[in-house]
DNA sequence: GATGAATGAGTCTTCATTCAT
DNA sequence: CATGAATGAAGACTCATTCAT
């Protein structure tokens, strides 16, 4: 599941194979945070180039400068961001102890989902949409991951350390519940009050209790 | 939360005031369908008005002849599906069983996801965006809704018949971890094998496992 | 090399398969006339839609209606002139006086470049740029015309009517003598006088003088 | 029809006024053969510096450093080669035996077509396309070149020394005949074998059979 | 001498929408 | 009702050229 820095690198390739010096760091970072706000809120087709260099305050041309089309921004975003995505995941620790590790998984994916909620939107868009440009990564290096966690969780299971719970499933519920107070905020403000974040607390508190009924053996 | 057949007809109101005739209700009715399959998986940008009408079989200024323009398409067909997306939560029965009645509405929110998949994505897409067409929706009718059933769940919880969790977190995560399979299905089907539907028989089982315990007073 | 109605149209293909009413076949006889006029004097690179669109008094988008693309108004011109550009060399004919039919060529092909010097020069741009567009017709229906006739003219001298020339060769010679009026008509123009076509009088008296020598058995 | 090395230099005419150092002439070398290649094959306007600045192991700016323009690099070339190209037609030798002299320019300009097609194909665009560059050499050298050869020619035809042909269309015919394997080779080889050479032997006699006996008195 | 950075002016193409019949 | 025709506005991308170091 690891990106190497080649493949990223590969994903960016416009005329600058790979950032030196300061002003290709700072312009390249522009460009990716400014992306990242418009992607994530208006999709791929959605989003113009112009938006996002009205954002990272550089013209159109400069951006294909960094980044040969488009579509290069937007997968060299989705290829920087994936491993940090997916490390809550990864840090799923065999030696820990089963329920406090996945509640914690829950716990440190919900946090992901305040503190980085455009990332969140970013994936939900690509994938509801068919994830045109990281299929491949879903099918290898992310089944791969899911894989390898949900035999650890099978594992405990079985050995009696908590319920026999569908492993796939309770990965896929825990990204559900979690991600949907990021990718699905507007519906969640809308029925909640609007202000700010007060409900990821009882959001976490639900999923708490959810999480430990469930896998409590 | 409902809507009345005015404010349905003034969302598709174009050069075509109501449908009369045979012809008209057969175009609508192709129009809309073609439109629920484009807009669900491209979302609303995403989506064109040529692939709709080649889809509907009819041509572009046909399709602006029943509806004013793409807007309208897409409002209209939001609002069409916003009813019978909701009717689940709607029949939640306060005189049921309570863990029974959660437990179902979970098995009935599941199934719309496996037989309905495109118009989840479509209020999944519309919403992730910020939801410009529908929010004052979500605000209202929405909001009344859950506000009315987390009002039911809350007494049920008050009683002892279910454990003490946030109604409202309960609610989302029940639309969360069931839409899940049909808005990310995509993902889904790249962790597990991609063959047909064979994951929604676990989900099933792994959703009631994890309703039941949860709610267990 | 008869280019089929068939290949035609789907060379052609934008939003307009086959012109059908007054008003298409108009517009798209204006396209292809202004498209002719600019491909041949700039080569297709060095053409814009825009030249064209004015030299046809339509908009460039509507240029786009009738043709998907510049390169489809390229191709279509090149499909449409071909099989007329080849009808000299098509109608050597075997039961004719060898001489007569050769110097009959020689005739009606610098007749050609005199009368039609753009469809000339817009084969002579893309042939010299390596023929991107029409290299399977050159492999195909062309070579198996050229093959065709060579092998007539073989027999001609095999038969003692002519000399014994390689035939081949002696119809490059016959394209390059005499399109090289129309191809190169500036530099022509700048050696002789600039005024008009008298000078194809000279050519024709000179080309008839050296290909009867040559073919004298 | 002598371009002085005034004239030269000032086509070249960038920031450098002269190439003096090594490394200049080196650079200036690797530009002008990156040139030939690229517009010989895509034209003027088919060109970028991009491409030329790849082939010559040079950053584009550097390319301008050294000529001012594109078009500054097209002239240079053009002019650069002009002399070589007309090399031939200038050594027609007045005291030579007529016939040989003028099969012998055929055959030379024939090994030029083959040795230096890029350089037969950058004229070949550039008159195609109306000369915009050179149309004033084409005028002013050029024309006094082959009027002073054609009066040669003239003469020797009034001496009886070979057929009394017109001198001018007598050389653009072997213009033509000669520079249509350079210029048209893509054609030539669609039509014969696509392999090599093999067909420039054939070229060569026909075309001393072709001459031979259009000039024997 | 050399080049990384930047851009204005194109250039092709898309697309929702309008017009005319 | 329906559609062929047309387009303004926008959008992605290209490219010769300039700037700053």
């Amino acid at each position: 599941m690891t990106l190497s820095k080649q493949e990223t690198r590969k994903a960016e390739t416009g005329s600058v194979s790979r950032p030196r010096t300061r002003i290709q760091e700072r312009n390249v970072s522009a460009i990716l945070e400014a992306a990242l706000e418009v992607f994530s809120r208006h999709g791929f087709r959605g989003s113009t180039l112009d938006r996002i260099a009205e954002r990272a305050h550089l013209s159109k041309p400069n951006l294909l400068y960094y980044f040969g089309s488009k579509e290069a921004i937007h997968v060299a975003l989705l290829s920087e961001l994936l491993e940090a995505w997916l490390a809550p995941l990864r840090s799923l620790d065999p030696a820990g102890d089963p329920i406090e590790e996945i509640v914690g998984y829950v716990k440190r994916k919900l946090e992901m989902a305040r503190g980085l909620p455009r990332e969140s939107r970013l994936f939900a868009n690509e994938i509801i949409q068919g994830a045109p440009q990281i299929l491949d990564i879903l099918e290898g290096p992310l089944k791969d991951l899911v894989d390898e966690k949900a035999e650890l969780i099978r594992r405990w299971a079985e050995e009696g350390r908590i319920a026999a719970v569908d492993p796939h499933h309770l990965i896929f519920s825990i990204w559900a519940t979690t991600q949907h107070y990021a990718d699905f905020d507007v519906q969640v403000r809308a029925v909640l009050d609007p202000d700010g974040d007060t409900h990821f607390g009882g959001a976490e508190r639900f999923l708490d209790h959810l999480y430990r009924n469930a896998l409590a053996p």
